[in-house]
DNA sequence: TAAATTTTTGCAGGTTAATGCAGTAATGTG
DNA sequence: CACATTACTGCATTAACCTGCAAAAATTTA
């Protein structure tokens, strides 16, 4: 293994996890703990990581943004992208929408993937784009600051125009009775294309957004075919989901 | 085997399997491992791959790299930059191209200016983005890795569509004779489609790319306003496109 | 076509980079 | 504070690199 492929393994690791430790690295890559020091230390030294006692941190994790709320959440996020990668198939055409459950979704693709994802999610799109292997269709249209997507009536007309075989969509409320709800109105004509296109639509989210209301509903529970929280499948909180006919995981 | 021939093999190999090692290309190819080093030298200058030690990787593996080279010429357009700044004025629709002469553009817009910009340039739009006055028009399309800009029918028919005030070019190659040139199909398709919808065209390029060929014409040297160099408006070398015309700056 | 010129290639040599190891210093933990 | 783990330093080894050079191949010119 060539050293720059080592370290872009590395940082690689480090983005998706946190966190790396010395010992665990040179025995996965099969290099001395000599080499993965060097090589942490020169990652450090380019400010791609941070160098601890044993191991590095990654720059979010250290960044203002320390509070044990949003960490807490993220590890959360990490468990549904690991649910939701499950779901993508080799050849694949993906829409997926925007929001950090997104990112965490497209940090956590393997390698491997060969697929084709939609989306006019710039930070998205930003991920997708140091995949190796899949293919990004941007989704044009005016920018909104506040979402990161671009929203408007091109980019409707363009969804409307696919068939992809799965939606990822990072929601903010889910309720029994009133389905999908949210707070934005381009929002969610947007959510609402991209749900009608889809073959399949998948919902991700944090479980302490289940059973919660906002001002505009996007769509029925109907339309959902499968929903991911971090939770086990099997917890009471998603029971009444299930019974209404999604797929739970 | 030729040369040319063995040179495409390995920009294949390279883009197939995301690297490459000199020890076995050269005996794939039963060549001297001096002569592949000559060769992956050669196509590192060119931007096709990046050379490491013991062999070489696909730009899509690493991402940003910071060889001397780059670092020098970034200083030259900051000053591109900054001329450039000055043609924009409140209120205007702006239509850029990607590379990192219009990246520089965007991280040197003042804070105060309130315009729309229009690009397909991924990390063009990702600066953009940040800019807490103007605003943003995303061009969809498929995102071509390379460049990272997004091309394709739907791209130009979208800028057809548009009549900016201004239009930033940054380009690889400009002659007297044979004008503005390229050596990408699709990328000199979108670019000029963005000269034909602009009623100015502003062509940004470090000095060492003037008087320099490409093998696909773009356009002719008429169809530029406006040249921005490095160099100061009256260097020798700028002399024959003032004389032919364009506004040089 | 033959000669001249340029380009490409392989090789010899000395140089540099990468890695692992051993011994010692530093750090963190109970 | 004692103990275990991790970090650092210097060194040896191997592999990769670079420079200059001459032969070979390709290209141009006469």
């Amino acid at each position: 293994m060539l050293k720059r492929e080592r370290q872009a393994y590395i940082i690689h690791q480090v983005n998706l996890h946190n966190k790396v430790l010395s010992a665990s690295l040179s025995s996965e890559i099969d290099v001395s703990e000599d080499t993965i020091r060097r090589d942490l230390q020169e990652l450090a030294e380019e400010g791609k990581l941070i160098k601890v006692h044993g191991g590095a941190l990654s720059h979010a994790f250290n960044d203002i943004t320390y509070s044990p709320k949003k960490v807490y959440s993220q590890d959360n996020k990490k468990i549904i992208a690991a649910k939701a990668v499950k779901l993508i198939k080799d050849g694949m055409f993906v829409l997926t929408g925007g929001g950090t459950t997104i990112i965490e979704l497209a940090r956590s693709l393997p390698a491997s993937l060969n697929a084709t994802f939609i989306s006019g999610s710039i930070p998205a799109v930003v991920e997708y784009m140091h995949h190796p292997n899949i293919e990004v269709i941007v989704i044009g249209d005016k920018l909104s600051k506040n979402s990161k997507i671009t929203l408007g009536a091109d980019a409707l007309t363009r969804i409307k125009s696919l068939k992809p075989d799965l939606c990822f969509l990072g929601i903010n409320s889910i309720d029994l009775q009133h389905g999908i709800t949210d707070n934005d109105w381009d929002v969610v004509h947007l959510k609402q294309a991209m749900i009608t296109a889809s073959q399949k639509t998948v919902c991700l989210t944090i479980s302490e957004k289940i059973n919660s209301i906002q001002p505009i509903h996007v769509c029925d529970l109907l339309k959902i075919d499968i929903l991911i929280t971090e939770l086990p499948a099997d917890h009471p909180l998603l029971r009444p989901y299930k019974d209404a006919g999604i797929t739970v995981l």
